[in-house]
DNA sequence: AATTCGGGGTA
DNA sequence: TACCCAGAATT
């Protein structure tokens, strides 16, 4: 259901102030156990957490999280780390600019002696937004700040009847936000989202803040908040070429922004939407042929290299929130010509990888699939 | 205000 | 399939 267009901006419910004490109770019963809360807690490691956490789900980040913290202990470490290092720590985890924010950030952290302690302070970090700079400030700082998540929107929405809209329900988390308590009642909030007020279901008969909740005291949770209309990723084709030396295959890394920034892949090419090879009616053979073409084009263009473009090792499927791609690998081998990245190319290193080398790149998980294709039968894979 | 950024769990 | 997840930056 799309956002009404004249949605009402004022809340058809306030609670009392006394919803905190109950969520507060509820809370301290049961908070879940999480790398980055209690003993582990410190501005560094909230940082990270929050990072790491947007747009993706606890339990991913647990793992990726320790790790994280065993390889770049402090801030310190972060900054003096390679970008290289930190995007392989982040490999598979997706939105991989979060990576590149965090990194810049340290420096900025190291080069200023410190982290900072105000809202406004963290919210000028690159990659920190109002939802990381109010959670770092509130749950490793102690300050009475709001951080408004998809869970707090979600709830705080349904406290209030209200269609929802980031803006206005911080406006209504600052004003019963317990003093002295912002960081405990912002994670009650996104732990009281995660179990039983989720998006598409409703546990209110075991909720702390049923007597306190207008939508769920009416039976009207799951109408809160108005959600948006999305519309579907289209389908585009891209095109790789496997090219091996020994036991390396050819990948380059990606200028470091934009889609896969900093991260390594096949050479290759995403076809524009309009490309003939992408038409969908394209007899198979005649696309295969088209997209040598191009495949053949753009590692010319983009790594200096004049190709003779094989047989087709596969296709790899994968799904981006805004595009659905469909891979196809290309066996190749180099006629003519040595790896040359170009300035304005898409990618900035082009580099022969062996094996062993693959845990320490960026690696989408996109570029990981095409590695993975299996050889011809019975030889395994690549790496 | 919309779009661009990944990837996967869940129904 | 279609959501949507401890969102931020860009246009």
């Amino acid at each position: 259901m799309a956002r009404a267009a004249r949605a009402p901006a004022a809340p058809a419910h306030l609670p009392d102030p006394l919803m905190s004490v109950d969520l507060l109770t509820w809370y301290a019963e049961r908070a879940r156990e999480l790398p980055w809360r209690g003993a582990g807690a410190s501005p560094y490691r909230s940082w990270v957490s929050e990072v790491m956490l947007q747009q993706t789900r606890v339990e991913v980040v647990r793992g990726y999280f320790n790790r994280w913290m065993l390889a770049l202990p402090t801030v310190e470490d972060l900054a003096n780390a390679p970008l290289d290092d930190v995007l392989a720590l982040w490999s598979g985890l997706g939105y991989y600019s979060r990576a590149r924010n965090l990194h810049a950030g340290a420096k900025v952290v190291v080069a200023a002696g410190g982290f900072p302690t105000s809202f406004e302070g963290w919210r000028a970090l690159p990659g920190v937004g109002d939802y990381i700079a109010g959670a770092v400030c509130s749950i490793a700082l102690g300050l009475d700040e709001p951080a408004v998540d998809g869970n707090l929107e979600r709830v705080l929405a349904r406290v209030h009847s209200h269609p929802g809209g980031r803006a206005e329900i911080t406006a209504l988390a600052r004003r019963l936000l317990p003093a002295g308590r912002a960081g405990d009642w912002n994670q009650a909030l996104m732990d009281l989202g995660s179990s039983l007020c989720g998006p598409k279901s409703a546990r209110c008969e075991e909720c702390p803040l049923l007597a306190h909740c207008g939508a769920g005291r009416e039976g009207q949770a799951l109408e809160f908040p108005l959600k948006k209309a999305k519309r579907v990723a289209p389908a585009r084709v891209a095109v790789g070429a496997l090219l091996r030396r020994g036991e390396a295959v050819l990948l380059g890394r990606r200028q470091p922004q934009g889609l896969f920034g900093g991260l390594f892949e096949l050479p290759g090419a995403l076809l524009a939407e309009a490309d003939p090879a992408a038409d969908p009616e394209l007899h198979p053979t005649d696309r295969e042929d088209a997209l040598r073409s191009a495949l053949a084009l753009a590692v010319a263009d983009g790594a200096g290299l004049r190709l003779g473009v094989g047989a087709l090792r596969g296709t790899v499927d994968h799904t981006l929130t805004h595009m659905r791609l469909q891979l196809y690998v290309f066996e190749a081998e180099v006629l003519s010509g040595a790896p040359a990245a170009r300035v304005d190319g898409p990618w900035d290193t082009l580099r022969w990888i062996l094996p062993s080398e693959r845990a320490s790149i960026g690696l989408s998980t996109l570029a990981t699939k095409a590695l993975d294709l299996p050889l011809r039968p019975a030889q395994g894979t690549l790496f």
